[in-house]
DNA sequence: AGGTAACCACACCGGTCGGTATACTCGCGA
DNA sequence: TCGCGAGTATACCGACCGGTGTGGTTACCT
């Protein structure tokens, strides 16, 4: 055991080195994403991903500085992968609302297939970085801002009256479908919450519109 | 700092004693609450739940035995709390399945106003809580298990073809809701989320039964 | 030839973790 | 009066935390 106060209190961020990804950092961030992930950011010591990694303690100093940085770059890379992944399945789709808001189901429903065993990285990463200065945070923050804007720009090409809020609550519908995935077991969330989400466009669509 | 391991493996559960809850007792469980709530139940020593509850650390494992108990018997109140609050919404509104499913995101609204300022606690912790064995884990399924049948058994009432679809996507909405309120910041989550259930039991309801 | 970046091994730091042990006090009910 | 449950205070346990420092070895770039 062991796991502790109140998380570093680093205010005014002393500005971001650029990091320099070499053989081993890559080996650090790949192995502390994966113990990040699947045991929790808190739990997960620097000599446990320094011994997986096959690397000092030193060296992960050397290349990341803090655990804090470690963090924060599992969320971003993590963040990244995950917007590609949704931008690819949203683009291959029709180049309708209605189509591309249910490629994002299907974009979620793949992704937790694969790489989501235990639930959406930010909203877990929220909940165990509990001090608000921890600028992991703001990476869950603008992952979440992301997707709604996205939801957003397909709302509004509904016709719906209030775009915004569609978006919201398609934006709800895709965070619902992880935690009952993975809290509740429910296998087929995505379908469901893509199903859902069609039939709430159609309800909030622009009335011409209807097809 | 300090924080790691992979949460002690307690196999095999030894069958729990009852609790006495002593007034020292009572004073720890509501110490013990609000901290591992605010701050997360890692980050959080048994030093400073006991210094908090002006008690010795003796005392807190008197009664308890241990932080994992602690830790159950945090989230079992809580949970305790918010079915009585949301039953409570649900029973005072009018017998209608509508209007009880609408009641049901008014609870959310009002839960979420006063004492859920850091999402929701069972998802929290089940972040937190990676060992699959820690019995907090259940605690989390078991709340959002009930919901989703307190769900069904009102989606049943409207007469949808499939009960079950619209309750995990009621209750996908209302998990979402708690995301989109804590994580993006959208104020009026639950209003918004309690409009698109509105609307997505209109599309599902039995054609005879629409008014 | 010299410099430097990237790594290794290893020892060490103060501090905290969950949990235990010992010994003592107080108030209550039989 | 006696015992006991509930509490106090304090010291301690081994383990682990995040992080640093020293010194040495490659390998590549100029």
């Amino acid at each position: 055991m062991a796991v502790a106060k109140p998380q570093s209190t680093r205010r005014s961020r002393p500005q971001e080195r650029p990091l320099t990804l070499t053989p081993a950092a890559r080996r650090i961030l790949d192995v502390a994403g994966d113990l990040f992930y699947t045991r929790g950011i808190n739990t997960v010591g620097m000599e446990l991903v320094a011994e997986r990694a096959e690397v000092t303690k030193k060296t992960i100093y050397d290349r990341f500085g803090s655990k804090q940085r470690l963090v924060v770059e599992y969320l971003r890379e993590r963040d990244a992968r995950w917007r590609a992944h949704l931008t690819g399945h949203v683009e291959r789709a029709d180049d309708s609302p209605r189509a591309r808001v249910a490629a994002t189901y299907d974009a979620l429903d793949t992704w937790m297939g694969q790489e989501n065993q235990r639930g959406c990285a930010m909203v877990n990463a929220y909940a165990e970085l509990s001090d608000p200065d921890h600028p992991g945070r703001a990476v869950a923050e603008e992952q979440k801002r992301w997707l709604r804007d996205l939801y957003t720009g397909l709302a509004a090409r509904t016709g719906a009256e209030d775009p915004r809020e569609l978006a919201d609550a398609l934006a709800m519908l895709h965070e619902g479908a992880v935690v009952a995935r993975n809290v509740t077991g429910v296998a087929d969330a995505a379908r469901i919450a893509r199903s859902a989400a069609d039939a709430l466009v159609t309800a909030r669509m622009a009335p011409t519109d209807q097809a």
